[in-house]
DNA sequence: GATGAATCTTGACATATATCAAGAAAAAAT
DNA sequence: ATTTTTTCTTGATATATGTCAAGATTCATC
C-alpha cells in the first residue's frame, strides 16, 4: 500500500528504512470508487492525497455548468486544492475519481506537524512544489503559445498516460478546447 | 538596499535581527538599466533575483520572433528561470529590465548551501514556492477559462500594478492576446 | 448479452480573435 | 526642442475555434 509513496520520498530525500517506515503512521489509506469525490466545491480542502493506484482529476464548474479540468493525477502523483488547503477558504474545485483508487491521505494538521518536526518532510515538500511549479509553468507556456493541434500533439508526446487513460472530452477541457474541435484535430492527424 | 528582502523573509519566517543580518552576506547587489538583460535564452540560469527596486519581465521567443511574456516582477518579488536553475539546462527565457532596477542576486551554489545549512531558508523557499504555485494555478484558470475581455478585467481588478507600469503590448502578450485586440477591448470598456 | 448511459463524430453555421497595413500618439534620446 | 523610436489605434479582412444538433459508437451494468 505504501510502495509508491516511499519510492517518491526516497527519490527526493534519501532516508533510512526506519524513517520511511515511521512516515506511514501519519497517512490514512482510503479507497475511492470511480465517480466518487475526494473534494466537492464549497468544502474546505483539508487533505492532500497521494495516489497509490487509480486516477483522479480536479475541475472547476463555470457559469454555464461546464467543467474546466485543472489537473489529472495517476499513480505516484499528489492531488489536492492547495489554495483551499493553505488559506482554509472554501474550495472552488471538485476532485473526482476517474477509476477506482487507492489513496494515502494526509490531513492539514499532520502536514503542519511534519513540516515543523521532520526536516526531511519539509525538504520533500519543497522539492515537490519546485517540480510542480516548473511543470505548471510549462503547461502555461503550452496553453498560451500553441494552437489547438499543437497543444494536443504536445500532450501526446509528453503525457501519453493522459491520452491513454482519460476520456477525450476531459482532455479537451484540460487543453482549453471543445470536444468537437479535439475530435476534428484527431481525425486530421490520423489522415496523415 | 535589503529592506524589502528582509521584510519578505520576516513575514514568512520570523527570525532574529542577527539571523536576518547574516543573510545579507549571501546576496550580491546588482543594478540593471532599463532594457538590459538579467538572462538571455541559451544561457543556463545561474541565479535567482529579488527585486528591491524597479521592474522586470521574462519572456520566450516564438517561431516568428514574437514575444510571449511569462512573468512580471516588481519590488518585493523574485524572478528567475527555475526550470533552468534546477536542471542546469539552457534557458528558453529572457529576463529583461522594464525600468532601472536594484536587484539582490543569489546564485545556485549559495542557494544550495543555504538550503542545506539554514533551516529557516528552506522554510522561506518552501513558502515562496507554495505561494507561487497557487498564484500560477489561478493564472492558468483565468487564461483557460475567460474571454479576452474578462482576462483583462481580471488583471485590472487583481493586478493593477501591472496595468499601470507595463506597456500595453506586453500586457496583451501576458494575457495571450494581440495588442490590437487589447486596444479594442479597452476602447469598448471605456465607452461604458 | 441486452439495455441504457456516456462518449465521440460530423455537418452547418456563428463568432471571437488574429492578421495585415498604415497612420497617430506618446515616450525616449539626442 | 527636435528627431527618432516605441507604442497605440483603427479599419478591412481572414481564420481558428466555438456552438448547436443529431446520429453513431463505445462502455458500464444488470
Amino acid at each position: 500500500m505504501f510502495e509508491l509513496l516511499i519510492k517518491s520520498i526516497q527519490e527526493k530525500v534519501p532516508s533510512t528504512e526506519e524513517e520511511l517506515h515511521l512516515c506511514k503512521t501519519y497517512f490514512t489509506p482510503k479507497r475511492l470508487r470511480r465517480k466518487q469525490f475526494l473534494l466537492q466545491e464549497g468544502d474546505v480542502c483539508n487533505r492532500m492525497a497521494f495516489v497509490e493506484k487509480g486516477a483522479l482529476y480536479s475541475y472547476t464548474t463555470d457559469a454555464k455548468g461546464g467543467q474546466r479540468v485543472m489537473q489529472f493525477a495517476f499513480e505516484g502523483f499528489w492531488i489536492s486544492d492547495l489554495y483551499s488547503f493553505f488559506t482554509r477558504e472554501e474550495s472552488k474545485l471538485n476532485i473526482e475519481a476517474l477509476e477506482d483508487c487507492e489513496l494515502l491521505l494526509l490531513d492539514h494538521e499532520q502536514h503542519d506537524y511534519l513540516l515543523k518536526n521532520v526536516r526531511q518532510y519539509e525538504t520533500y515538500i519543497r522539492i515537490l512544489y519546485q517540480n510542480a511549479y516548473v511543470a505548471l509553468q510549462q503547461r502555461l507556456e503550452v496553453t498560451i503559445g500553441l494552437t489547438a493541434e499543437e497543444k494536443y500533439s504536445h500532450l501526446v508526446d509528453q503525457y501519453s498516460t493522459i491520452v491513454n487513460r482519460v476520456p477525450q472530452h476531459l482532455i479537451a477541457s484540460y487543453l482549453g478546447i471543445t470536444p468537437e474541435t479535439l475530435s476534428r484535430i484527431r481525425k486530421q492527424i490520423a489522415s496523415r
